[in-house]
RNA sequence: GCCGGCGUAGCACAGUGGUAGUGCAGUCGAUUCGUAAUCGACAGGUCGUCGGUUCAAUCCCGACCGCCGGCUCCA
């Protein structure tokens, strides 16, 4: 009865699809991605080219051909706007038809030089400086436009079936702030028009889908902006889903082994120095805040806190491993400029734990984790996924020896847990080995949510240890593990994940009870507080409205359900059921729908025992 | 933080150097109407904040706060 439609699905089969075909570069053979980078490399230059047209004065920073499509950056005395934009497209589009060949021309380092001084381009200049004497220096030619590029091109700008410009924005030369800011126009290139529209129509989808805009729309979550900005006020219907969301986590981690802990959001300064989190990320930390001449700092992680637990309550071998689990929320300070709705914010709450275990144990502690991955996000539908493992960095605390054990141990245990993996070689965290999970959501978009990070350094620093088998005391390891990430970040990707029709089993409203007429309010009412008695998240519409107009608003707050009581319901004790999904059933046996629904209502893993009946 | 854009009623948006409108939502009234909008009336805004220019600022200028698109960053 809840079940997705089969238009929707193939909607959604139709998305998944068309991201395919463009945004996840390994469905693509290598062949076709090398070709889509050449097209979009030479609509980047003949954007360059359009530009230089119609603003001469204009100077070319870089313009690379990226995931989606690709940028160019310019120095020009004023902003383009889009009508700027629009001219440019036009431009580009009339270079497109004469058809320009696009000439590769090998020049020595003096010719490249005169060229581009002789062009008035300093940063042209500037990248010529930057190339090793031995090599070899290209430029490109099309029409007027030279370009200091290395290719590869197509072979004339009439190659270029489908362009399109997106955006204009502000880049930092080299991406370094200390340098002069160009000017970055966006757009995009296909090898077809119909691949375009794709693009363009997967676009509109991602903002359709915008949490910002929906939990709005749905009354889910503010921002406090103006009274904190990156600080989330989570409204009653995004606070239920959370606390959906948080019982089935507390569920699984306790069926796991996990016990459940709270700690302060604040503690003294000094907390922070020893567990070397004030030296390291002190500029992303809020400030300190003083109290009878003592320097208090909020909390930016929950790990010292949970050390501070091992203390109490672990001296022997026979107390590993012990996991720590807590949805703690966290302060970081964040520069005002990133800040973006619930995925990038200041107070968070991290779905964390932490495991102190043997060296033997580490194995088989982190295939537990990877299993409880995967049933925990799962649960939501992400089941697509790729899973990275990130070796040894540089920079770097902790002996070789121990790298090696932690690392060979977190391979095995993806070995013996079957998953493929990538190795990211010197990605590693500076206190350990760690496996990164990104997992693919309704519209094919890659989203990191899980970590596992092995950690040699806080044993460390706060002195922490065990007695052995022989009473010898040794160091235990710890894991720190998110499976979400951020509960806020991750509530955020549900709802554009399901477009904020969230399944019934999560939706804050599962079930809107509907009447005809005043007289079927005593009915409703009954079949009301039935629902309510079994655990139903159910509602009652019974004003004085047409049937229409009530189905209507339940419809656009996405409520899974809707049960509607009239005449004929009364007279035979039954309900008509509708979904969100449009689908009709007429007349149902009240009772057997109401067991069905307190089935339904609750996460597989949490529907109650029966008792009997 | 930086570059650019933006900030008008709960929401979506108009608008003007002489203190503001539309739609939806809201309130009230009528309607009792079977699966995506019944009709009518009313009410609602120190036009983000502070300062400046001006006889007069929501409109022009500046600073600040916030939002949006990027850059940068992301333990």
């Amino acid at each position: 009865m809840c079940g997705t439609s089969g238009a929707v699905i193939q909607i959604l089969t139709e998305l998944v699809r068309m991201t395919e075909r463009y945004m996840d570069p390994k469905s693509m053979a290598e062949k076709d991605i090398q070709s889509l980078k050449a097209l979009r490399h030479s609509a980047a230059h003949t954007l360059a080219q359009a530009v230089k047209k119609l603003y001469p004065s204009a100077q070319v920073g870089i313009g690379p051909a990226t995931e989606e499509g690709f940028y160019y950056d310019f120095r020009y005395e004023r902003p383009f706007t889009p009508e700027d934009l629009e001219r440019i497209e036009n431009e580009m589009k009339s270079l497109i038809r004469s058809s320009l060949p696009i000439v590769r021309k090998p020049v020595s380092r003096g010719e490249a030089e005169k060229l581009f001084r002789e062009k008035n381009e300093p940063f042209k200049l500037e990248l010529i400086q930057g190339i090793p004497e031995e090599a070899e220096i290209t430029v490109y030619e099309q029409g007027e436009f030279v370009d200091l590029c290395r290719g590869p091109h197509v072979s004339s700008t009439g190659e270029i079936p489908a362009v399109r410009l997106l955006s204009t924005s502000s880049a930092y030369w080299k991406g370094m702030e200390s340098n002069p800011s160009l000017q970055r126009i966006y757009g995009t290139a296909f090898h077809s028009e119909a691949e375009l529209a794709d693009y363009l129509r997967h676009q509109e989808e991602v903002q359709r889908r915008d949490h910002r805009k929906l939990g709005r729309e749905l009354g889910l979550f503010r921002t406090l902006d103006e009274k904190g900005a990156g600080l989330v006020l989570w409204l009653p219907k995004g606070s239920q889903i959370r606390r959906t969301l948080e019982d089935l986590w507390k569920v699984l981690h306790d069926r796991h082994g996990y016990r459940y802990v709270y700690t302060p959001h604040i503690a003294r300064l000094d907390l922070w120095m020893q567990s070397g989190h004030w030296d390291y990320y002190q500029d992303s930390m809020f400030r300190p805040m003083e109290t009878e001449g003592t320097a208090y700092e909020l909390k930016p992680m929950n790990c010292p806190f949970h050390i501070l637990i091992f203390r109490e309550s672990v001296q022997s071998y026979r107390d590993l491993p012990i996991r720590l689990s807590e949805l703690g929320t966290v302060y970081r300070y964040e520069r005002s400029g990133t800040l973006h709705g619930l995925m990038r914010v200041r107070g968070f709450t991290q779905d964390d734990a932490h495991i102190f275990c043997k060296p033997e144990d580490l194995s088989g502690e982190i295939r537990n984790v990877l299993a409880l991955v995967d049933q925990m996000v799962g649960r939501f539908g992400f089941t697509d996924r790729t899973v990275y493992l990130s070796t040894r960095p540089e920079k770097s605390v902790g002996t070789d020896e121990n790298w090696e054990m932690a690392t060979g141990a977190l391979r095995m245990a993806l070995e013996e847990s079957g998953i493929s993996y990538e190795v990211d070689p010197g990605e590693g965290v500076f206190y350990g080995p760690k496996i990164d999970i990104k997992f693919h959501d309704a519209i094919g978009r890659a989203w990191q949510l899980s970590t596992i990070q092995v950690d040699f350094n806080l044993p460390e620093k706060f002195d922490l240890t065990y007695r052995n088998d022989s009473g010898e005391s040794r160091r235990p390891i710890m894991i720190h593990r998110a499976l979400f990430g951020s509960v806020e970040r991750f509530f955020g990707i549900l709802i554009e994940h399901y477009a904020g029709a969230f399944p019934l089993w999560l939706a804050p409203e599962q079930v809107r009870i509907m009447t005809i007429a005043d007289r079927h309010i005593p009915y409703a009412q009954k079949v009301l507080s039935r629902m309510k008695d079994l655990g139903v998240r159910a509602e009652g519409d019974f004003r004085n409205e047409k049937i229409g107009f009530k189905v209507r608003e339940a419809q656009m707050e996405k409520i899974p359900e809707m049960w509607v009581v009239g005449d004929r319901e009364v007279e035979e004790n039954r309900v008509s059921v509708r979904t969100r999904e449009g689908e009709k059933k007429d007349l149902c046996p009240l009772e057997s729908s109401l067991q069905d629904i307190s089935v339904r209502c609750w996460p597989p893993e949490m529907v109650p025992r029966s008792n009997g009946s």
